[in-house]
RNA sequence: GGAGGGGUUCCCGAGCGGUCAAAGGGAGCAGACUGUAAAUCUGCCGGCGAAGCCUACGGAGGUUCGAACCCUCCCCCCUCCA
């Protein structure tokens, strides 16, 4: 069997590491404990943080021990890496109910119990630290003249930096410190902008215990057009189902650049890499086969296999069916026909709204007297204002059941709705709601 | 505390008394082309609307027929000095 190790290496989980032989050794020979901070800034993590989650859930089956530490303490404070201005600060409350909530959600993807995995919070021993204490004792090791070098606060420094900003870095370390000493957490992993508070952790270490800790950090995943991951029209993808609904989730995943399938199903699923390495042979219809075979393996691992299935009906119904053919990914579980079949296959009968938050009601009545087309693209907030919706019509990107809509104040009524009583309203090609009438 | 420079529409960034809902770029949306991709091209890109009106240029006042632009006070940020 391989070792975590050599999972991070070929699936592409590894920037920097501190003492690679070294690290290589521990984790092919024994089992340790490693620990990734969750920032509590929001009630629900992104696909930002997936690769993070991803690594502890590697660690975790190849039995090394993850710590996912929320930084309900550090949160209190924000850090500066990677950030060109100081970010606003959240009230005691807002990350007490945010850090609940990250515990919650990390529970989907890693087994907390029996100690397999620990779940912990800072705010534990952060908010129990006296100051004066904490600067004899911690606060003497580091040198501020150091600490300017550092990347993360050199172009703050350009911005400006203000003092607490500047000591995130020590409560980090002091972090790493104490999971060191009653965790016996021996390596931090992390985005690459952590690089600098990580070491900082190692050296505190080294000078209070004497001993040795590691780190290794994560490439920041950008899309090869150099977007952040996880943005789109409709703002940050969420790993919450709330937030952003699976059926989104996997959209959001099936529109992956051709360039980073390959990338993407690396660091984002758990298939085998010999079944990833294909991918470079695929090209045009089938390379979007492996798309859907990546958009399906992620929502599965982040809403479960039957809402991923449902995910995939609804876009294949929206979209069209297309087969992966079965010499592809035989690991994925991805639904899949004979692919002579496949063209034949009867869409309807796929259940559209099984994770329908883009259905709603609307009244028998209102339809009877007709709705103006830009009235409902507002109401249904598939246009943010009326004026918008006008113009979306007007340019041609309205359509009432896949007809494009001539006028934007086109009226819509019964006559609009299917035997089933649906009205589908379209934006662009990839935007629906769908209307039931009531 | 002192001196100087700034705060403009989602972001960057022009504007410096009327012709400014505010140049330009980016992001975003739509159309064409495609493969639910990228690139490219085209249109749009504060709100309500028929004209027109309303809301916007850190905040509050003031000068003026008229202010993002001038004046006063306040808040915030940056740089240098203490």
């Amino acid at each position: 069997m391989k070792s975590v190790y050599e999972i991070f290496k070929e699936r592409g989980f590894i920037e920097q590491i501190t003492d690679e032989p070294l690290i290589r050794d521990i984790l092919e020979s024994r089992h340790i404990t490693c620990y990734i901070g969750f920032d509590p800034s929001a009630a629900s993590l992104h696909i930002g943080s997936l690769v993070p989650i991803m690594s502890l859930c590697h660690m975790q089956r190849h039995d090394h021990r993850p710590i996912a530490l929320v930084g309900g303490g550090t949160g209190l404070i924000g850090d500066p890496s990677g950030k060109t201005e100081m970010r606003q600060i959240l009230t005691r409350e807002q990350i007490d109910h945010n850090a609940r909530c990250l515990r919650q959600q990390l529970s989907r993807y890693l087994d907390f119990g029996a100690e397999k995995a620990i779940l912990l919070n800072n705010d534990d021993w952060l908010t129990q630290l006296n100051y004066i204490e904490f600067l004899r004792d911690i606060g003497r090791h580091f040198s501020v003249n150091r600490m300017l070098t550092a990347e993360s606060y050199r172009i703050r420094l350009e911005k400006g930096l203000n003092f607490i900003e500047f000591n995130y870095m020590l409560l980090q370390a002091y972090d790493f410190l104490y999971l060191f000493k009653y965790y016996e957490c021996l390596m931090q992993m992390g985005g690459n902008d952590q690089w600098g508070n990580m070491v900082a952790g190692i050296d505190l270490i080294r000078r209070v215990e004497g001993k040795s800790a590691f780190c290794m950090t994560f490439p920041l995943i950008a899309t090869s057009q150099g977007h952040k991951m996880g943005k789109t029209e409709k703002g940050t993808v969420w790993l919450d189902a709330e937030l952003t609904s699976p059926y989104e989730y996997y959209q959001y995943w099936i529109n992956t650049e051709d360039a980073d399938v390959e990338r993407f199903l690396s660091l984002f699923t758990f298939l085998p890499m010999e079944e990833i390495g294909e991918v470079k042979r695929l090209t045009d219809a089938r390379l979007n086969m492996a798309k859907a075979v990546l958009a399906f393996e992620a929502t599965k691992i982040t809403h479960g296999e039957e809402a991923a299935i449902a995910a995939f009906e609804k876009s294949a119904r929206l979209f069209g069916f297309r087969s992966v053919e079965t010499g592809l990914f035989p690991s994925s579980t991805i639904p899949r026909a004979d692919v002579r079949a496949a063209a034949h296959i009867v869409l309807p009968a796929l259940s559209l709204t099984a994770s329908g938050t883009s259905s709603l009601p609307i009244e028998r009545r209102r339809l009877e007297a007709y709705i103006p087309a830009f009235e409902l693209f507002h109401e249904t907030n598939l246009c943010a204002s009326r004026g918008e919706a006008r113009r979306l019509i007007a340019q041609g990107g309205g359509y009432v059941n896949d007809r494009q809509i001539g006028a934007f104040d086109e009226r819509i009524g019964l006559s609009d709705a299917d035997e089933k009583g649906e009205i589908r309203l379209r934006k662009g090609k990839k935007r629906y709601v769908i209307l039931t009438v009531r």
